[in-house]
DNA sequence: GTGGTCTAGACCACC
DNA sequence: GTGGTCTAGACCACG
């Protein structure tokens, strides 16, 4: 459900973080439902389970995760799909205020924009 | 020429590495230019030798920038600029990789496109 | 494990580096185990730990190792083996190419091979 | 005649006693002939005087030079070529040894040196 | 505990 | 003057 890449120089508890936002915005994890307790997560992935609480504890803060005392960690309802996509989109529009800064003009940006067109949504061959 | 942000929280090193790449990329420094010492940009910045130091190492594993013992650094013969463009189309793409998997669809991606396009090159109006 | 020479004029951090690459390719140290931290090596070699620190940078950017903060360096998946004797073997060849410049001929190329060959192989006598 | 090459870590008088070198070797420059006068070369290589003076002087510490005060530098007699010759064969141990650490076997050592051999002796295809 | 960054100050080789 | 190495000591983020 979640691996770890220790070869990523992003720390552990930020790993997990951004995990459980995906399988949250994939679906897979509904609002409501449990998570894996700090203790049985942190023995699933051979980590401190601080680890784990430290994970927890920013999505809490994200508003992504509500916490009951003594039962457990839930998915909260909120809208994470559209601030992620958001999110994505602002990336994507530094990334290309950068390249044009580096000298991307209108023309290269087309070609740009057909790639990856083609890239991402012509696997149908 | 170069100026820190001491708030932001990457590495001052790192915030050297990359102001002299942009400087390098759009042109400002060329190739053969001699670099300021490590000591006169220390003092420069108002920090340490060695920081200065560091961020020249990395730029010379990285082969932006060559050292002569005794005589100074310099920028390298090296085709940042494409180097920079390739990175940042990629970095594009994993944006739009996941954003597909985030529910993206090729409509969504025109949309998008429009948007971007307005925003880098409308400026004119 | 690693002992220093400091009558030897090479840099003390590049003789960790090269000490620790050959416990590598001989099989002392395997991958994903773990190196000495910082602090305990340059205790072990009465060295500074930025000594150590800069070697495991080195062996970082090398590819050889990995670090995970928090926890340690450790040793990366890296056919360094194949890749020293490929190095080894560059060597030989710009070796021989300097000493053909220099005048070596084919005849005296041999007596070289059957001089190497003994000193190499024929200790069994 | 020579050339420097900033890229190069090795220090700058030690590229120009190499390169002498190697032309005395290869009898461009002949025994009892007139060196260019340090100032000559320096204003040639664009390079300190002192760097070429440095030169000149580890050269006449091995021998290989001699220098008439007020009237300059000689390449003085001495079996320049057999002893280069004895280094690179020396190198070649050293390196072959380092490979056998490795695990070089007979076998390798003689695929080695088949490729050797073709590499720069059979040039005449 | 671990690695990573930074400072202040020193010494060396090189030009 | 230049870069390169090293030390001692400090602070931070991470697990």
């Amino acid at each position: 459900m979640i691996s770890i890449d220790y070869t990523d120089r992003s720390p552990i508890y930020e790993q997990i973080v951004s995990k459980i936002e995906n399988l949250i915005v994939l679906g897979v994890l509904k609002p409501d439902e449990k998570l894996p307790s700090v203790r049985s997560l942190g023995i699933e992935l051979s980590t401190n389970p601080n680890t784990i609480q430290k994970a927890y504890q920013v999505l809490e803060t994200k508003g992504i995760v509500y916490s009951v005392k003594g039962i457990g960690n839930f998915v909260s309802n909120f809208d994470l799909k559209s601030q992620k996509l958001d999110d994505i989109y602002n990336q994507i529009l530094e990334n290309y205020k950068t390249a044009v800064a580096f000298g991307l003009n209108s023309e290269n940006f087309a070609t740009w924009q057909e790639k990856l067109k083609e890239k991402l949504y012509d696997n149908s061959k």
